[in-house]
DNA sequence: GTCACCTTAGAAG
DNA sequence: CTTCTAAGGTGAC
């Protein structure tokens, strides 16, 4: 069988808080993206159409965890992830984030540390980074140590909203 | 090869 | 308190 790397999907999810742009491969979901222009119409992707049943179902359980984690609330469950487009670290950043549920945070060092590099945290950061699934995958609840903020690539008033959405304390201050 | 990053502990002023 | 340094994975140039 013909492996046709143009077999991606793309679907939106409309939430209160913008429509997020879900990517699909054969595998599960491999990117999601923050809402762009939440004022603007959102472009349908004109493949949403040919999507096999697979993917709309997979699309399904995606919206519905997005829904529960802008609210603060674990996911029923998650969709098949296609993390396949990282390096081998950062796979296994991305894997132990999956661990840290609502309203719980680790540091990138602690992060750093559970994979046997305690001076890798900034690495920790980048690979968080490069994480193409943000809220599933939760980056969100990486901060710096003592509570510091930290960055976040989808904007840091997104990290503020999340973490205050879970309950979690943080420093505002840099 | 060089540099900049979602970092951080430690040393020095 | 502030500033500087080094360590480290990775992509961009």
């Amino acid at each position: 069988m013909q492996r046709v790397n143009r077999g991606q999907w793309t679907l939106i999810a409309a939430t209160r808080d913008g429509h997020f742009i879900a990517r699909y491969s054969s595998r599960g979901l491999c990117a999601l993206n923050f809402p762009v222009n939440e004022g603007q119409p959102g472009r349908v992707p004109s493949g949403s159409s040919e999507a096999p049943p697979q993917v709309l179902r997979w699309h399904q359980t995606t919206a519905a965890a997005i829904e529960s984690i802008l609210q603060g609330k674990p996911p029923r469950s998650l969709p098949p992830l296609d993390l396949s487009g990282g390096t081998q670290f950062q796979q296994s950043v991305w894997k132990l984030l999956c661990d840290i549920g609502p309203g719980v945070t680790r540091s990138y060092g602690e992060i750093a540390e559970l994979l046997r590099r305690p001076k890798a945290a900034r690495a920790v950061g980048q690979a968080c980074g490069a994480n193409p699934i943000p809220l599933l995958v939760p980056c969100h609840r990486v901060l710096a140590a003592n509570r510091r903020i930290g960055g976040f690539s989808g904007g840091l008033s997104w990290k503020e909203r999340l973490l205050s959405r879970e309950g979690i304390v943080f420093q505002s201050t840099r």
